[in-house]
DNA sequence: ATAAACTATGGATATTACTCCACAGTCAAA
DNA sequence: TTTGACTGTGGAGTAATATCCATAGTTTAT
């Protein structure tokens, strides 16, 4: 797929996704014959990735460390075990982080449907 | 408490403390006769909210609406409780999408330990 | 065959979120 | 009373993450 496809596909801008390319976030896409880039899904996949990530507050390194991790074989087995435990213990400590600012929410929410309760006695 | 103790407790430098004054993502600190800030545990609670949802990939200029919902009364109930269900949305999303990372994550564990059964045999 | 839409490249510019610097006043301990 | 740690201010500098621009080649529709 073309450039312009891709962009509406995955709603980042054209240069945005040239800079994951030249920062190597994502697998430079083949070209066809007069130059031009021919992506696939794979970097839909690629980027809805880094797009998840980011939104999660991982840096463009994380995700670059990330996706190395979960795609390619550079990395002895254990390196490997040892870096996705670390990434998995870093999820984990988000989650229950965003569960307290849900809670946190939650509670407001509830204060102001008892004062709202109150008012409607 | 003064400056120093609070860059203690919190993990932040005076600087960064300095430049969410004046972001407004704190509440300005009262100040001692010679014109020294005066922390109290208040603005200790609220940078460590700060660096939680910094750390769970929420901006500055979000976290001061957030800051802003569940610490003042600038908003009526009803604008208030739209936007706090809103956030409250944004923070399950994300939760979702770390639950998804974290199964990524957790089947290349798997695959790994599959294979290192695989050589033990 | 010309206009409109798309693509390529390299380099400049912008934004966010700090971080550092220079200079000066204050305070506590030796 | 000097020294060292702390604090104040304003402004410059930096790194990460884009975004914009100028210039030029390509393709498609009319």
């Amino acid at each position: 797929m073309n450039t312009k496809e891709l962009t509406e596909i995955v709603g980042l801008s054209r240069d945005t996704i040239r800079f994951y390319e030249r920062e190597g976030l994502i697998l430079p896409p083949s070209r066809t014959a007069n130059g031009y880039r021919d992506y696939t899904n794979k970097t839909v996949d690629q980027l809805n990735m880094i797009s998840m990530a980011k939104e999660l507050g991982f840096t463009l390194k994380e995700i670059k460390e990330l996706t190395e991790l979960l795609y390619t074989n550079n990395l002895t087995q254990s390196q490997m075990g040892e870096k996705l435990l670390e990434k998995n213990k870093q999820i984990e400590v988000k989650i229950l982080e965003l569960s307290k600012m849900k809670a946190l929410i939650d509670d407001a929410l509830k204060g102001m449907c008892e004062y709202k309760d109150k008012l409607a006695l």
